[in-house]
DNA sequence: TAGATTGTTAATCGATTAACAATC
DNA sequence: TAGATTGTTAATCGATTAACAATC
C-alpha cells in the first residue's frame, strides 16, 4: 500500500514533469525532479518504486514514459467524477480553481440547499438543490465530494454523502468529520494553516523544505 | 521547540474547547477533546505539555483557564496582520473566509495587479495595486501572507514578501517555493489534495484517524 | 575505463502510543 | 479507600535518509 504522503508527492513529480515535457526535455534524473520539488534524490528514487518503472544511469528517467506510468498507478483509467457541496464564496472559488485543470479528476455536480444558486451552470458545473444529492451521485457514480458548507452543516451531509456511496472527501469545513474508517478524508483547515503559519512566522521556521 | 503538527493540533483542541466553552462547559478530560478532535488521549496530554498548563485527576482540565494558555502559546501579544495577494474567485473566497473569524490573525490589505480590483473594500478588507505591496507590509508591519496568485507569479512573488519582511507563507499556488529556510511555507495545495482523496477513495483508505 | 546514477537495503530520525507512578 | 485521570518516560511505529553494489 502507497502512503498517503508518496501519493501526493508523485502527484508533485508529475506536475513538475509535464512542465518539462512542455519545455521539450525527454529525460530527467532524480536530482533534477528532487531540486524543482523541493525533496531529496532519494526520496524521489523511493516514491517511484511503486510505479514499478526504471531509469537508466547514463540517461535517467524518460519523461513521457515516466508520466504514464504515474498516470496508470494515480488515475481512473476512466474520468474520475467529484460532487461539490457548498456553492458559497469558497465553492465557486473551487469550481473555477478545478475547471480544465486535472483531465482525470473533475467536478461534474455541485449542491446547495439554497433555490437561487441552483439548476445553472457555474465555470462549467451544473449545480443542482440539496434533495438531487442521492440521486445524482448514484446516476454519475460519483466516489468523490468535496464539502465547503459551514462547520455546523458538514457532519450531515458527510454522512448522507457516504451513505451514497462516496468513499473520498476533502473536507474545507473546519470540523473534525466522524466517518467509517473505511471512507478516505483530507482536511483542509485554512484556519489552523492560517494559526500555524503565524506561530512559525513569529518564532522561527526551524530549518525546513 | 514545538513541532508544526503539534501547532495544528492546539489549534484544533482551542476551537473545540470554545464550542465546550459556549454550551456552558467548564471542565473537560484528555479524552474528551481527544474524542472530538479525532486523536488519542495520550497525544492530547503529550501536546498539552508545552502550554505549562496541569488538570487534575478529579476534574480534568479548566476549560476557560486551558484556552488562555494555549492562546497564551499561540498566539501574538497584539493582533497579527496578514496580508493577501491575489484577488481572483480565490483570494475573494479567502477574504470572506477568515473575515472575522480569527480575534487573534486577521487580514488587513489585499494587493492585486489589475486596476479594477484595487482601491476598494472587499469583505472588510482594503485592496492596493501591487506598487502599494513594500510600502504597506512594511507601515503595517505585516509578518505573514497568503499568496493566491497563478503558479507562475508565485515565485516572484514570494521573494518580494520575504524582502519586504514577511516570515511565513501559505501558499495556494500549485508550485513548489524555493526561499531562505528561516521562512515558514505551508503549501495548500488543492489540486494535490484533490488527487489524493480519488486515489484513496479508488484504493482503499488504510486505518486513518 | 572512469564516473555518475540507479534500485534497494540498512540506519537514522522523529512522532505516536503504551505504560505507569503520582494524584485527586 | 477505590477508581479514574494526570504528567511523563519508555517502547513502538513509520517515514526519511544514507549507503552501496549494480549498471550504463
Amino acid at each position: 500500500m502507497i502512503s498517503d504522503k508518496t501519493v501526493g508527492r508523485l502527484s508533485l513529480y508529475r506536475r513538475t514533469m509535464q512542465k518539462m515535457l512542455a519545455e521539450g526535455r525527454e529525460y530527467v534524473y532524480s536530482h533534477e525532479i528532487a531540486h524543482a520539488c523541493g525533496v531529496t534524490a532519494a526520496q524521489v528514487r523511493r516514491d517511484l518504486m511503486p510505479t514499478g518503472f526504471s531509469g537508466t544511469p547514463k540517461r535517467g528517467y524518460s519523461i513521457a514514459a515516466l508520466l504514464q506510468s504515474i498516470g496508470n498507478l494515480l488515475d481512473d483509467p476512466e474520468r474520475q467524477r467529484v460532487a461539490l457541496v457548498g456553492i458559497g464564496n469558497l465553492g465557486r472559488a473551487i469550481l473555477a480553481y478545478f475547471t480544465g485543470r486535472r483531465p482525470n479528476v473533475s467536478i461534474v455536480a455541485a449542491f446547495d440547499q439554497d433555490p437561487n444558486k441552483v439548476n445553472q451552470v457555474i465555470h462549467g458545473c451544473r449545480s443542482y438543490p440539496m434533495e438531487e444529492l442521492g440521486r445524482i451521485i448514484e446516476e454519475k457514480r460519483i466516489e468523490v465530494a468535496i464539502i465547503a458548507v459551514p462547520a455546523s452543516a458538514a457532519q450531515a451531509i458527510a454522512d448522507q454523502l457516504v451513505s451514497y456511496g462516496v468513499r473520498g472527501l476533502l473536507n474545507f469545513a473546519p470540523v473534525s468529520l466522524r466517518l467509517p474508517s473505511d471512507v478516505y478524508v483530507e482536511d483542509l483547515d485554512m484556519t489552523i494553516s492560517l494559526e500555524r503559519v503565524a506561530y512559525f512566522a513569529r518564532h522561527g521556521a526551524g530549518v525546513r523544505r
